[in-house]
DNA sequence: CTCTTAACCTGGACGC
DNA sequence: TGCGTCCAGGTTAAGA
């Protein structure tokens, strides 16, 4: 579910009520996520002060003196600011209590999510290796036509590689490379540079248009707040098969790339 | 190395 | 109502 705009906009609306705040108590109901959470985790963090709360891809970062808890919100999880009180609902699997009465609550139906823990984030196997951040300036067109050299797996498949790039998920993929005017199957070793430096600018453009309107709610995300995002109504593409290209008017079309639905219009890119 | 495929899991929509 | 099928915003591990 949740793409880079999604786990931004949860952070920032976790951040005014959690930032700086002592975790007074960690209770994990269902330990069997992504990853099975480490019973010694709720050890670790209780007790301790959240530092900052920060995001790298996909993941979001709970730092404490000791180490960091790092939340993913798989396909389905949502982590939102709730009072103490607030009635449990099915598959609400884990909750950090705050000492000022407020609750984080972690609810994911389908378990992709995960709760980890590293003494050092930026080691950690799942985090080693990820691309750069989108918006930050050292991911380029240059960066990504270089990246790409060779490369015969199509463009869409690429950019949603977070080896290559963090964030760009199922819908800012089909919706950046309907922006660049770049067909999702092409070859991406045999992309020019001039479209690659477009490519660059749309993925960073969607993402943060997206972020604006606070992500893209389609069935089942909600910020930190609890509030849908807005992005939806901008989608030119994603879940929009046959209807008219916001460009040209010609159906939008979908098709399978990956084992992932890709929407793009065939008139428009090449 | 690069690439493809299956797998992890629940629930909603739809056809019969 | 129920049952089978398909689909869904992510990512890794295994295999070719």
């Amino acid at each position: 579910m949740p793409e880079l705009p999604e786990v931004e906009t949860t952070r920032r609306g976790i951040v005014p009520f959690a930032e700086g705040e002592i975790i007074e108590s960690v209770v994990i109901r269902e330990p069997r996520l992504r990853w099975p959470v480490d019973a010694g985790l709720p050890g670790k963090l209780t007790g301790q002060r959240i530092r900052t709360i920060g995001r790298r891809g996909k993941y979001l970062l709970f730092e404490t003196a000791p180490g960091t808890a790092l939340v993913h919100l798989g396909m389905s999880g949502s982590l939102r600011v709730v009072d103490a009180a607030t009635a449990l609902k099915k598959h609400d699997h884990f909750d950090f209590t705050l000492a000022n009465g407020k609750t984080l609550r972690f609810h994911d139906p389908r378990r992709f999510g995960s709760l980890l823990w590293a003494e050092d984030a930026s080691r950690h196997p799942l985090l080693r290796d990820l691309g750069p951040e989108p918006l930050d300036d050292e991911f380029s067109g240059a960066y990504l036509r270089a990246t790409a050299r060779g490369r015969r797996v199509a463009v869409k498949s690429f950019v949603m590689n977070s080896q290559v790039v963090v964030g760009v998920g199922n819908i800012y993929a089909s919706e950046a490379l309907f922006r660049a005017g770049i067909h999702p199957r092409r070859s991406a070793g045999r992309i020019s540079a001039a479209r690659y430096q477009r490519l660059a600018a749309a993925i960073k453009a969607v993402l943060n248009d997206a972020i604006k309107l606070g992500g893209t709610t389609l069935r089942d995300y909600y910020s930190g707040e609890g509030a849908p995002g807005y992005f939806r109504q901008e989608l030119d593409v994603y879940e929009r098969a046959s209807g008219p290209c916001h460009r040209c008017g010609r159906p939008i079309k979908r098709v399978v790339i990956g084992q992932r639905a890709t929407y793009y219009c065939g008139h428009c890119q090449h």
